[in-house]
DNA sequence: AGTCTTGGCGTACAAGCGTACGTGGTTGTA
DNA sequence: TACAACCACGTACGCTTGTACGCCAAGACT
């Protein structure tokens, strides 16, 4: 659909926060994101107006408070920046990225089960698929 | 141990190559790059260069040709960019990707059956140590 | 010997990024 | 009403990134 230029790392957190929090002023995204790391309001607000630039995020003035709203979808914008990295790091293959999400980073026992039941579902419409 | 600034995206591509080859001269990976995407050879250049710049290849003189060949690990790399990606945009939660990855890039039949003893293995290690 | 090709190396340059500061208006408070 | 806190908005600035160009020397070809 509309193509809009990639975000940055540091657009990526303020966007996440907006994703997580809904529609919210700039002082209430610079407090959830205070509570993780050390950043400045300026900073935050930057970024909100970058967001915003990019397509990322629409805003409006309530009274005299600005709100920003994410307009893309997570879903569609870690696609896009999941895809970009698989292809760059991975030649684009996915199997290597998992392998080392699963065996690197901590998986806990009720995430594996997850993983199980996701992995049997898979398996069996694949049955059906390709018989 | 060293600190490296990051890798950006074109980088990463080009450190790929260097680890899939081998050390080899700036012409060699271009012709690697070449046959999946247009880029200019003067680029693939500029980005041995930067790679060296930064600590994650060393390069010597071989006659008149350069050889460039990878110091960093592929692993170290990609744990650190992986680890960034999943703090940015997951919030350090790995379980997401991984349904991400699993449940909207395609996963062939056999890649899920090692996903499955992958799984197997985890979950037997995970029954030892917390008992 | 003269010309073509290839490579190294220096340099460029606009756009993007990270990180803010300052100004001027608004609102809540003493 | 004077003052402090808060906000939007414009602006800044050095660094990084993407994408090269141009010059010069060494080897290859005629």
């Amino acid at each position: 659909m509309v193509d809009r230029p990639a975000l940055s790392k540091g657009e990526m957190e303020v966007a996440r926060t907006l994703w997580q929090m809904g529609p919210a002023a700039v002082r209430a995204v610079y407090q959830a994101m205070c509570e993780e790391k050390s950043i400045d309001f300026s900073t935050v607000q930057t970024y909100l107006r970058r967001l915003e630039a990019k397509g990322y995020a629409t805003s409006k003035l309530e009274g005299r408070i600005r709100i920003y709203a994410a307009k893309a979808r997570a879903k569609t914008v870690i696609r896009d920046t999941v895809n970009d990295l698989v292809e760059r790091l991975f030649g684009g293959e996915t199997m290597p990225l998992v392998r080392h999400l699963i065996e690197e980073r901590g998986i806990a026992a009720d995430e594996l089960a997850e993983l199980r039941q996701l992995i049997e579902r898979l398996d069996a419409s694949d049955q059906q698929e390709a018989p």
